[in-house]
This record gives C-alpha cells, structure tokens and sequence, in this order.
RNA sequence: GGGCCGUUAACUCAGUCGGUAGAGUAUCUGCCUUUUAAGCAGAGAGUCGUUGGUUCGAGCCCAACACGGCCCA
C-alpha cells in the first residue's frame, strides 16, 4: 500500500489481519480422517474409466502451489504420505470461506474435505466442499521450480531443505528403514539391543581424540565416547553372548566429507564366533538391508555400480599393498627400506612412528581409494589391532579386518582378544605410545582387563558406520547429506532479527 | 592447517572495459470457474557477506576477516 513492504512484514500484517477478523490461525483438534495415500490406494482400485467418485475424504497438508481462477483456484498440497490436487470452487465451499481462502498463502497448512473427479488432463482431484486453514505460515517458501539449493541454507535451516527438496526427505526415510532392516537382522539373530554409556571415565575401544565434559556433582571429567566398545564387551563376559548397539561416537577431529563430529556406529558381539563368521555375517547383513531398501543388491554409487550379493573378496593387508597397491614386496623385509618407500609416498614418518602405522598409512593412500567392490581385508599388523585376538599362526598378525567399499572403510571386526594378561601388556604399549606424543593411542583400563579376568567367552565383534552404509545406499557424496544437523559454525549476526 | 571456488531481492541466478543494480519465480493491484513452472496488464522490492584500501567514481580491482562448498594434510 504505502511504502515498500519487504515479503516478510506484509505475510505478518496479512495474519494479522485475518486474526483481526476472528479467524484463528492456528486451531487445534484439527480433524484429519485420511491420509493423500489412502486417497491414491482408494483411486487404485477405480477402473480407468471413471471420471469421478462420490466418496468423500477429509485431509491436511501444507499447500505448495496455489493456481488461482478469480473465481475458483486448483491448490497442491502434500502431507507425509504424498502430494494431491484440490480444486476449490467459490460456488463448493460457500463465500465466506472462500473469501478466507483467497487471503491465504503457499505455505499455509489446509483442512480439505471433498469427493474426487478427474480434470481435462486425466489428474485425480478433490473437488473441495470445505477448505478451513489449519495453521498459517507467515515466511514465504522458497521458489517452487528452482527449490532451496544453497548449501549453506539447506544444513542449517534442514526443514525448508525437507519442504522443498523430496530426495533429501527420501534420504532419511531410507536412512531410518536402514536402520530399521539392521535392527530387524540382528533381533532375528538373538541378539540383545542394549546402550552404553555416552559419557565415559576413560575414552576407550578406538584411537582418537574425545571431547571433554564435565560432571559438577561428582567433580570429575568425563568423555563423550569414542566407541562403546569397552562396555560392550563387559557385557559379554556379564552372559549377554550377542550385543548390539546403534547410537553415536564423537571424535574431536576434522570434519569432511567423510567426517562429522558425531556420528553414528553400531558395534555388535557374538561369543563363540571368530572374524571369519562375522565376515559371512556381514555379507548377508548387507545384501539382506540392500534388497529390504533398495529391492535389489547392486546400488550404484557416484557412477560405480557396486555389488552387495554374494560372497566378497577377502585378501591379506601385505597381498593387498603387493598386488593392488603395487608395492614390490621385499620392501617390507627392510625397515629402512619401507621407512624410505613412505616417505617417497608422502607420509610423515617419525621416529616414535610404529611400523604398524607407517604400513597400513600406505595401505589408506596405495590401496583403499582402489577398493570399490566390497572387500575384506585381513593380516593387520598387532601394533595396529590394540583389542584384537593374536593369529594362532602368526602371532605378529591378528584375527582382525576391515570392511572397503567405494574406496573407503565401512566396517571393522575382529576375534576380541580376550586374555587380561596379553590385553594389559597391549595396553602399557598404547600408554607409552601416549607418552611418545600421540595424543590418539588408547588409556589403559583397568576395570576393563579386570573383567576379561573373570573371563569373556571367545567372542568376535564389530562396529559399522552407519553414515557411511547410508551414503552408500542413497549415492549420497558427502556424510552431510545423510545427517539431518549436520555441525556448522555459527553464523555471526547474520541471522538479522527478521 | 593449506589450495581453489562461492557469498548480489524471499528463492534461483545474470551483471561486459570500474561509471550509481537486472531477470525469472515469489509478493502486491486488476481481470480470469479445469490449472500443471497457468495466462494477461500494471506495481513495489537491494547494507551487492563484513571491514578497510586504491580510484573523481567499486557489485567489479587489492587486503584482511566471516561463513559455506570442493580438494589436500
């Protein structure tokens, strides 16, 4: 009317009008009978012939589009199960509420009641006898043919990001239907879903770098943990032969593509079986959650198609840098030698550097990006393997592997090593790592070998991440895109007071 | 931590050689009872990420910073 209005103040004073006019604008109580997918199985079972259908549905949604005639307007409208068509006449629903109706914006949730018909195109449509609003949006959306694109936007403000963009909504319902299949797999194995601690005494069952918290009552530290490994197998030894946990680790490092700072793992333990079983157990679990999600087992990845079924190539860690890395293998005969070969592949070699390290180091940059069918790889080197049982036949060597798929980690399992004394003294080495400087090598435990002293069955267990499997499994490129929140810095005083 | 790229209207994007800011959608007004990114006529809408510098003059050139994206460590 007088000066220029910006979008959002005119929205305002248009509801507040409407509230001036005794219309509520957010009512509750709001009767919704149906759903827009009971309205497309009731249209599935019409033969093609028909045009219309008497039977009336009562549904609420929030309106994206709204095509107006003067005198009549088609609307869209989508709720959880889908998206319809509503055609609202002045001469269906009465003038006083279409009078109403026409003050109302795209964005704005409806209560529409009607009976179905077809338009010229051949498009089942309410034809609306009620149209009432339900609740009033006053931000306008994002256009509607362009959608919310900016990154920065959709991560931070992820609601508009689900509104507008239905594969990014597709995502986390494949994301919660993963982790629905994988819960199914285990609970059909008789294993015990159970949580662990998130804030621990002592950071244990992986190398990295916790966040620190702090506990007042008690006036002590504590640590978000970085695997529930410890406590799961506590549980173990406590009789529960088959645990399972789906929950987060926080890691205090970078945040990538591949990385953000809490995500999500599920670790899980079965006494009596070795890595070899979980090896087996893996490729079922996989191509079972594959063919529940997807309804097959080959996914196509950024361009690769990769295939989930069947049995997967297993190969040693040394087999793997010889034949797939291209490493000539009398290299590794000669520690001066391996140390110059890393070093000319541009890893940083210390001298407190273990060898462990400096090896399987060259194995993430010579081996793994090479690795884009699922591949098991086995051998790692004890030093690298802190909670692994030794290899009866190579006691250098563990029980242990680790999961590759589209050229990065997925999983990692292991025969547990479940003797206290050859677990402390794998301790003291991580200790005294530490105290070389590297801030990532694990505490010792205590209580932790003092339970393997009351006995763990021979158990092997596993964590896999979960971010990981889903990005796989939706073609997502970044962990960002299958965390609903994913960690951003604050925005300093951007977001203007609107 | 390093490199490259981005940040302009609510959204998606243009912006030439440095010369006072553009489009589409959205919004507002009018017309319109079968639209599918509806149509027609008209109107309004901007701290060009922030701060500083160069210049007669900066969205554009320079520097620092912020946030984001991709790659690397």
């Amino acid at each position: 009317m007088e000066n220029a209005k910006d979008l959002l103040s005119k929205r305002k004073e248009k509801a507040d009008g409407l509230r001036a006019d005794g219309v509520n604008l957010f009512p509750n109580g709001v009767a919704v009978n149906h759903t827009i997918k009971d309205i497309s199985d009731h249209l599935q079972g019409l033969s093609n012939e028909r045009q219309e259908d008497p039977t009336a549905f009562t549904v609420a949604g929030r309106m994206m589009a709204i095509n107006r005639f003067g005198k009549s307007a088609f609307i869209r409208f989508k709720d959880r199960t889908g998206l319809m068509q509503a055609y609202v006449r002045k001469d269906k629903v009465g003038e006083p509420a279409y009078d109403l109706f026409k003050r109302l914006d795209v964005g704005d949730f409806v209560g529409v009641t009607g009976t179905l018909f077809r338009t010229k195109t051949g498009e089942w449509t309410i034809l609306a006898t009620t149209i009432e609003l339900v609740c009033k949006s006053t931000r306008p959306l994002p256009e509607k043919f362009h959608g919310l694109k900016d990154p920065e936007k959709r991560y931070r403000q992820r609601y508009i990001d689900l509104i507008m963009n239905p594969d990014v909504r597709d995502i986390f319902i494949k994301r919660s239907r993963i982790i629905q299949a994988m819960r199914t797999f285990f609970l059909s194995r008789d294993f015990l879903e159970v949580e662990t601690p998130m804030m621990q005494p002592i950071p244990g069952g992986a190398e990295a770098t916790p966040f620190r918290t702090h506990h007042k009552a008690l006036d002590m530290d504590l640590y978000l943990r970085i695997a529930p490994e410890l406590y799961l197998k506590r549980l173990v030894a406590g009789g529960f032969e088959r645990v399972f946990e789906i929950n987060r680790n926080f890691r205090n490092e970078g945040i990538s593509t591949q990385h953000n700072p809490e995500f999500t793992m599920v670790e899980f333990y079965q006494a009596y079986a070795t890595y070899e079983d979980l090896m087996d157990l893996t490729e079922q679990m996989f191509s079972q959650i594959a063919e529940m999600v997807t309804g097959g087992t080959v996914v196509t990845y950024q361009g690769d198609d990769i295939e989930l079924g069947g049995t997967w190539k297993r190969i040693s860690l040394f087999d793997a840098l010889e034949t797939i890395g291209g490493v000539d293998p009398t290299t590794f005969a000669d520690k001066d030698r391996l140390l110059q070969f890393a070093a000319s592949q541009g890893i940083t070699v210390t001298k407190t550097r273990r060898l462990g390290k400096v090896i399987t180091k060259l194995f993430d940059v010579l081996v793994e990006p090479k690795l884009i069918q699922p591949t098991f790889i086995t051998g790692y080197p004890v030093e690298v393997s802190p909670l692994s049982r030794r290899s009866d036949t190579h006691p250098d060597l563990t029980e242990r592997f680790e999961l590759f798929i589209a050229g990065r980690e997925i999983a990692n399992g292991f025969s547990e090593l479940n003797d206290p004394e050859d677990q402390r003294g794998r301790f003291l080495q991580q200790v005294e790592d530490r105290n070389a400087g590297d801030t990532e090598a694990h505490f010792m435990d205590d209580d932790y070998i003092e339970a393997l002293e009351y006995g763990m069955p021979p158990t092997a267990g596993q964590g896999i991440g979960i971010d990981r499997l889903v990005m796989l499994l939706t073609d997502a490129p970044s962990i960002r895109e299958v965390i609903l929140f994913p960690h951003m810095k604050p925005r300093a005083q951007a977001s203007k007071s609107l």
